[in-house]
RNA sequence: GGUUUGGUAGUUCAGUUGGUUAGAAUACAUGCCUGUCACGCAUGGGGUCGCGAGUUCGAGUCUCGUCCAGACCGCCA
């Protein structure tokens, strides 16, 4: 037997039990007559005691051990004289009667505890030994109590959780697709899904009106901090609902998470929708973070006509209100008109309007503008004695964007960003389509099943730039979670879509014919919403890289650096495959 | 594709204006040590300064190229 228990379960309760223990060996501290092995294990560590009386073969024995050996190790449970209130097992330890080596180790080339000492280049080469350590391993079990509470959810739903195949077909929407060619068939390729978006929508016609998947999907993008080529969707999908009826269930979810997991209770809380227009408008980008104000204010017109070019000539002029702020120091406002000005965020410069603490005010454009003029603009922002007033001008998409980026490193400044406060929204009312400048053509800005509004149905002929869809996101701190929308039910609506997204109807034929050919038999309403589940785990684990809550994941260059993938593969291979490599 | 930061001992890093034998901590090895839990003390080994070229009497340090890694922009329906 190598063992009757774990590392972690022995307490002052068990003292004078005899146990047998399995593990790795942690630490070793050889004190000359006397020795302590820490052992660890999955379930945590128990500390093994070698006395002064114990015979030399055993002591002989320990004097060989090395970090991470693993060892079985047979003694009686004592309780501690020295106990130590850091680990559960602090207040026992085992007297060791009779030790086995079961496997050497290697010194690890990086320390394997809570703190390593390795960079993460190392770690992901080793990440087998990573993973022994406690903040990777609690970021597994996380995310596998988050996977239990959305299985228990929607099981209770009554939601059926189908398997969508992997190896489906290329469409040339969306991202690129990572490919796999067929040996059987000669030239062909499989591509992997970037989401069982079409399998679901099928699922519907098939009438299993309440479908679910913990599905793997596959984009070949560059990658993020929060992207990796191959990631983790909560894939949902439901028969005879609109928009409300999705909200309030994927809401129900949202809840049950943040109580089983996080044990946070949010039972009586509506979580606030905003539409898309008004997250622009006031954020700045479609995924605001709300768990703070300072919203951006448009002030184009108020500042114009004070013979100050900046503003005179803007398309459009946006500004936020920093509350405490206006104690920034000249090298401070220095260092935020340098963030503005990085190409990243794209803006020209930066001015500033500071309410002294005696309400005075004091501005980087006075030469242009009397006390009065800028107390009017303070006033239309509600700036209060100590604030600081940041302005930028510039087009009116490109300043809004800088106007969000430079929101939302005030406000970590500030510290009105903190981790542990969790502000979920649903933005509603997406844009159907968007214009692409290099393409000259629309592109759907969800995907092509996109139901249009209702009322704005029409406009899809005479104007669809302006259409809204019938489509939302879910938002929790400024972090895309997940989104969804109301399908295309109707054969004619989805032919007409094809047609603004610039397809010939033979090309969507050609691409999407069977869904078109599922719509002529019986497709019931119906929509759906995905998430982004690695996103979720490290929303609820508190960091912002997804990459700590998978188990094997990907480099920055899409690499796995432990497997060292990907790989030329044989030239047997390419033949039965009939490839011929043409590096460029 | 672009912007940017980095690459020096097993590991994490320091290394001044270009100047003698490249350092620290930790890890590792050996010895000592009876209550440690970041054990302690002593001793020791350990370096292609990512790679290549150039400038120079002399390059870890400066220049160019290249590779690798991280963050971000583009991209991600």
């Amino acid at each position: 037997m190598y063992r009757s228990t774990n590392c972690g379960s022995l307490r002052i309760s068990n003292v004078s039990q005899k146990v047998t223990l399995a593990g790795w060996v942690q630490k070793v501290r050889d004190l000359g007559s006397m020795a302590f092995i820490d052992l660890r294990d999955r379930y945590g560590i128990t500390q093994l005691t070698i006395g002064d009386d114990s015979s030399k073969e055993l002591k002989d024995l320990v004097s060989t051990l090395g970090r991470e050996y693993v060892i079985s190790v047979t003694g009686t449970v004592v309780e501690r004289s020295s106990k130590n209130s850091k680990i559960a097992t602090g207040d026992i330890e085992l007297i060791v009667e009779n030790l086995t080596i079961l496997n050497t180790s290697e010194v690890p080339p990086f320390t394997i505890e809570d703190e390593s000492d390795g960079g993460d280049e190392l770690r992901m080469k080793y990440r087998y030994l990573d993973l022994r350590r406690n903040p990777v391993k609690n970021n597994l079990i996380l995310r596998h109590k988050m996977a239990q509470a959305i299985r228990r959810y929607l099981d209770n739903q009554g939601f059926l959780e189908i398997e969508t195949p992997y190896l489906i077909k290329s469409t040339p929407e969306g991202a690129r697709d990572f490919v796999v060619p067929s040996r059987m068939n000669a030239g062909e390729f499989y591509a992997l899904p970037q989401s069982p978006q079409t399998f679901k929508q099928l699922l519907m016609v098939a009438g299993y009106d309440k479908y679910f998947q913990i599905v793997r999907c596959f984009r070949d993008e560059d990658l993020r901090a929060d992207r990796q080529p191959e990631f983790t969707q909560i894939d949902c999908e439901m028969s005879f609902v609109e928009r409300e009826d999705i909200l309030n269930t994927f809401e129900g979810m949202a809840k049950a998470m943040f109580k089983d997991v996080l044990g946070q209770e949010l039972a009586d809380v509506d979580f606030p929708r905003m539409t898309y227009a008004d997250a622009m408008e006031y954020y700045g980008c479609d995924k605001p973070d709300i768990r703070f104000g300072m919203k951006i204010n448009d002030i184009t017109e108020i500042v114009k006509g004070h013979e100050f070019a900046v503003f005179d000539s803007a398309d459009y002029t946006g500004a936020i209100c920093a509350s405490g702020a206006a104690i920034y120091t000249r090298k401070q406002l220095d260092a935020l008109t340098e963030f503005v000005k990085r190409p990243q965020v794209g803006a020209k410069g930066l001015a500033y309007i500071r309410v002294n603490n005696d309400n005075s005010v004091k501005s980087s454009f006075d030469k242009f503008f009397d006390e009065a003029s800028l107390k009017a603009i303070a006033d239309k922002m509600n700036a209060k004695a100590g604030d600081l007033i940041l302005i930028l001008s510039g087009k009116k998409t490109q300043t809004l964007h800088a106007l969000c980026e430079l929101r939302l490193l005030m406000g970590k400044d500030l510290g009105l960003r903190q981790s542990g406060v969790f502000a979920p929204l649903w933005v509603v009312d997406f844009p159907l389509l968007e214009w692409d400048e290099e393409t000259q053509r629309y592109y759907a800005m969800h995907h092509p099943f996109t139901s249009p509004k209702t009322e704005d149905m029409a406009m899809l002929t005479t104007d669809p730039g302006n259409v809204r869809a019938e489509a939302y996101d879910f938002v929790i701190n400024g972090v895309e979670v997940g989104g969804g929308s109301i399908r295309i039910h109707d054969r004619e609506i989805q032919q007409q879509m094809f047609k603004a997204l610039g397809f010939t109807p033979e090309a969507a034929e050609e691409q999407f014919g069977f869904l078109l050919n599922a719509f002529r038999y019986g497709a019931p309403p119906h929509g759906g919403i995905a998430f982004g589940f690695d996103r979720w785990c490290s929303m609820f684990g508190g960091t912002e890289s997804i990459r700590d809550y998978i188990a094997f994941p990907k480099n920055n260059s899409g690499r796995d650096v432990m497997i060292d993938s990907p790989a030329p593969i044989a030239q047997e291979q390419l033949k039965e495959l009939s490839l011929n490599i043409n590096k460029i």
